[in-house]
DNA sequence: CATGAATGAGAATTCATTCAT
DNA sequence: CATGAATGAATTCTCATTCAT
């Protein structure tokens, strides 16, 4: 059985991505929790705590998708496994990334970036495959990496598969 | 002189920019442009419709940027000056763009999307180059396109002129 | 006509002085005055911001009281005038000496401290009057000043003439 | 060892003192004494509770202060007692009484008053010395108590000593 | 056109209290 | 005896909006 605190955790992640974060009242998250206002701030003692305790639970999960990097030897396969991450994201986990991605225009308090833990492991990549810059061809890497998310956390793509295609034959990445 | 509804429009969209729609009171606005509350209602009738106001304002400004494509001939030339656009926004136009940008993220209400009246005019300029897939390397231009923007709008990059020629060079396209 | 604002000044006294400030709630005072809550912080701020204001309305009337000993030349007149002080307090001010009394044992806050003001002026006097000590006999004075307050704003005193008599005759005074 | 109920006890005794009843929250209470606040309520019922709780564990401490009156034959020596009891009052003690002393003012529920057992007493001893109005007397000496309470508990008084004496001699008591 | 007083609904947060464990 | 989860009402304060001037 799901503890309260983390349904409502949940409701709120849900509610926050939805509406943003300012737009959702407290009041909101307790009646579609189920739960009484107070509760909230029992468990969370602000909104503001709500919503860190939320960033924090993602970015450990955030970070293991990061990681599954590691389970590819040859650099080719790692940046092949980078760019179809955005394409692969579970369904159960939309809500938490249209929050972080949305969070990221907000008073620029919440770096809590996702991209940003990326850098390092796609400079190694490019340094490894030899391009001649790799620094600047990471921060291209990414840059498209956000624009791919973009579309599909704001569900704007319909062919995934075929633009996936694309990109990786682009670097000359095949299935 | 900018007449006080002007100052109300700028004033608010400075701050929508920087704290988001919700989180900006009427209060804050009039306080920061120096008018009485009541004059803002005045002028938009709603909070909303100040916002559509701002929207409205910016739309037309936005129309130009995209129709300095016609300024070319060539459609390598047209592609170049669609690819810089993001590079080239003008300082005081920076906060109207991120915040139209900011809100893509919220409430589906507002697809006032700037990119997506780029889509036809991308494909256009691929199917003169002969590009075989035409619609894809759009949609996959425009994904580029918003993680450019994001970036130069998030103020994360550096050396924005080394990453403008990284991308004008995919594309074959030189200074 | 009274104005709203000097309504909620009035009605906040009367309530602050029964209840005690932390235990009257705006929401009380607002129902007493027959305004919206929402009035009471557009003209104060802070609930503290009323209680601020109360106390400089009353320390003006405040001063006038302790002012009124300049009426007097002779030492002994100007004594016994400042002894009668807690018995001839205006029907419709005690209120404010309540609650400034009452204040007084709060959290040190607030030293508005009505007989501080009065301690030089005792001294003065005794010093006229050739007391030994005189600044010792102030402070006695003080005392019996705060004890005398005490009993009249809690009415506890019955025939206050006859111990206003018999306070005169300590220091021969007559009337 | 002291019992949990022991420490809620002194714990709401030292911050209702400090703060004030209804500005001191059970949540503080228990957060200070280290104690989970629902023992509050096994212990006490209230918060209501609580505070008679002190006060009559207070009221038994004081009676015992009263009563040393006893142990004095003469008059004189009994108003001596008396007159000195503010200036002896047990440094561990302070909160209880300064407690006491700020209740009075609060929404007259609470006649606990301690200077009212206290009168028949002060009432006996003028009238052993047979002074012409012995009650007017009394209601004097205990306005005057009250004053001096009042000084001693809101730590107005330096030189007590001296203080001490100046009223001693008033009524020919010397040391 | 412009202000400032005024409002009622709703915001976040705290409170005293209950109850299952 | 003691805890900690849970609640519903209340509290301070903010918000968008209206209106008389």
């Amino acid at each position: 059985m799901t503890s309260k605190k983390d349904l409502i955790l949940e409701t709120a992640l849900k509610l926050f991505a939805q509406n943003g974060f300012s737009a959702t009242s407290t009041s909101k998250i307790a009646k579609a929790a189920g739960v009484s206002e107070g509760l909230i701030f029992r468990h969370f003692e602000n909104k503001e705590g709500l919503l860190h305790a939320i960033l924090e639970m993602g970015r450990i999960k955030g970070m293991a998708l990061f990681e599954g990097v590691t389970n590819f030897q040859k650099p080719e396969d790692q940046l092949k496994y980078i760019l179809q991450i955005p394409f692969n994201i579970r369904k159960d986990e939309l809500p938490f990334w249209k929050l972080l991605y949305a969070l990221k225009w907000q008073s620029d308090n919440y770096d809590e970036e996702p991209s940003n833990q990326l850098k390092p492991i796609v400079i190694a990549i490019f340094s490894q495959l030899e391009y001649p810059k790799p620094e600047l061809e990471a921060e291209f890497v990414l840059m498209l990496f956000d624009g791919m998310a973009t579309a599909v956390l704001l569900k704007k793509i319909k062919k995934s598969k075929a633009i996936e295609d694309l990109i990786l034959n682009k670097y000359n990445i095949h299935d």
